[in-house]
DNA sequence: TGTACCTTTGTGCACGAACACAGAATTATT
DNA sequence: AATAATTCTGTGTTCGTGCACAAAGGTACA
């Protein structure tokens, strides 16, 4: 173990005072050519490392920073998400921040769009986003572009943006694996429903999309003739559900298993066991609270796990690491895709009691 | 955010010095009765949290750690683990610890004893193991409970014994879940080969035990009737592994399945392959590198991680925050079971390339 | 030459816990 | 009662960084 450089040394090697080191170290300006050109020499032979407790005590301003996500609902995804974040502030409890939560509804374009040039105006040193809808999505990001103000995404990702970092699942792989794993629990050329969320003012969410790719795909590479059944879930109408759910069931066709491109799959379930109905084998997304008791009950056969609260805390610790100590940070991050069945699902929990 | 307490508060409420309450914090001793009980009673109207950094900025000493473990091979379980252990040390990486590092032969229990034995005399802070033979272990741990220096396990735990914490899986819903897995994807009542490991001096590993027994539970509790095969597997003699596998293969029964207790697979997917036998489904523990690879080319089926390297990193955590910070220590803590295919297996190596 | 202004540089303090050390208070011993 | 020994307590230093502030050096202009 090399001992330890400390600015000092560094100030000493390039026979200047630590204030000067300091003000090349933060880009603070008003160094002479000179000094900067000594410093950076000495900088690049050396590997200093600042002292990262010795930092969070003498920092002396704040960081704003503002998060904007979908609703959250108790036990719910976004929740986890959410969950994460504020874990990583524990970690940096000693570091001024404010933090300014915006949600919007995830199944409503206009209230995202209002939403998000609500908060394009604001000050702030960073923003971290949920994203649902590209082109408004598109919009913030211009603007944070121009402002230089870095922005982090959680669970997906969006084209023609240039985040500091994303972390989200792989959905596309995602889609392909939920074919496999159906597949693999009930019979050759079963017929699938599929069950995947209308929104208003846009066609579908950008993960749904490419999770239903993944799924087809999936049935294509491997010539599985399985006849897929689509069947909409409104959000906005929830009274139609029922309705779209029983035209499915009345229709003559056998539905041996039900796909579940979001979280809503806990909703099946209550349909099911209401109807009596049977021998259906399930997949969907997310270990949302009621989810994790449908799986139990064995309505729900696997769930499928994105890591909300590692994400979020993921890129919530990523940002202040930016923000305060300038660490350089990965761009892409592909969280796990966590296959869960009742008998793990009770070890998937880190977050909800213990510290990480 | 209430504003912070710092030791000079608790120092003026209590009417004593910040360096008599120091003493109190740090059962330092000569404190009197009277001071010790002001400042005892104000610690408990106050919520008195050290400020971690400047804790580790203060700290002068230093700790003596012992870790002992099967031996490391490159790219395996034990590698994860120590993977892990280091990477808890870089967090701390201004605090001095001594770290020293035992292997032994996990299927020799000579190997075991020896280093053992050589160790309960040694003098330490804190000691981290990962058992195999229960009655060698409890041996330690007396030693270790007579001395007053606390240990935790990694990978199992043994019975009678008093860790400080175990970070393990449950192995029993392991070989439940492995066998659920299994019998998903091969027809009713086909041969199931199970595939475990014999060691000297010793009947079976304790964590193997326990897979197995979760196994075949599974099967009963679900009137499986499908005919169990147990193949050993030797390391002390490799080669009888072959001369096992082919007589498995000569005799007359179908061998649709194989089911591997320990992270062996790989072994015979070369088998398997160099005697172009297809059509075996697999499933398997751990994602070694052998492992991935075979995963990868569709060798095997499923593998099953317990998370070694957050296994490790987690219990030097828990160790360094107990004898710096004196912080509480959850006892048990049973790691996530992954269910690992082909598709998600990329997503599943956060500590391989980059810094939780 | 004197004043105003800007750029550049060095010095010094704050952050809060850990611990060393000196000195005060109490108890024990002669 | 005087001294030695012990117990107890307060003060002061240390750690390395961030940043405020003051001062020095230089330039421009009346």
């Amino acid at each position: 173990m090399q001992k330890k450089v400390r600015i000092i040394d560094i100030a000493k090697m390039a026979g200047v005072s630590k204030g000067t080191v300091d003000r090349v170290l933060h880009s603070r300006g008003n160094v002479s050519e000179a000094a900067r050109i000594a410093i950076e020499g000495v900088l690049e032979k050396v590997n200093y490392k600042p002292n990262i407790h010795v930092s969070a005590i003498s920092l002396k301003r704040s960081y704003k920073i503002i998060v904007t996500t979908p609703e959250i609902s108790l036990g719910a995804y976004w929740e986890s998400i959410h969950n994460g974040i504020h874990h990583a502030l524990e970690e940096y409890e000693n570091v001024k921040i404010e933090l300014q939560v915006f949600t919007y509804n995830q199944y409503d374009i206009y209230s995202c769009r209002h939403i998000f040039e609500k908060i394009a105006g604001f000050e702030m040193d960073a923003l971290i986003v949920g994203p649902t809808f590209p082109e408004e999505t598109i919009n913030l990001c211009k603007k944070m572009d121009d402002r230089d103000i870095p922005y982090i995404f959680v669970d997906s990702t969006i084209d023609s943006t240039a985040p500091l970092a994303f972390y989200s699942a792989d959905h596309y792989v995602c889609g392909f694996m939920m074919a496999k794993l159906i597949t693999s629990i009930i019979p050759e050329n079963a017929n699938i429903a599929i069950f995947q969320a209308v929104r208003t003012g846009d066609k579908s969410a950008n993960t749904t999309v490419l999770r239903k790719k993944g799924f087809t795909d999936y049935l294509e590479n491997n010539r599985c003739s399985n006849l897929i059944l689509t069947i909409p879930f409104s959000v906005t109408a929830p009274e139609d559900n029922e309705m779209y759910l029983s035209r499915l069931f009345q229709s003559q066709r056998e539905v041996p298993a039900i796909v579940v491109l979001n979280s809503r799959g806990n909703f099946i379930a209550d349909y099911l066991e209401a109807n009596h109905i049977k021998g259906v084998r399930m997949i969907c997304m997310d270990l949302t609270a009621a989810n994790v008791e449908a799986l139990k009950k064995g309505q729900i056969d696997y769930l499928i796990g994105q890591e909300p609260e590692y994400q979020g805390f993921s890129s919530m610790k990523t940002l202040l690491e930016y923000l305060i100590f300038k660490s350089p940070v990965k761009k892409q991050n592909y969280v796990q895709l966590d296959i869960i069945t009742r008998e793990n699902v009770g070890f998937y929990k880190r977050f909800n009691n213990t510290v990480y």
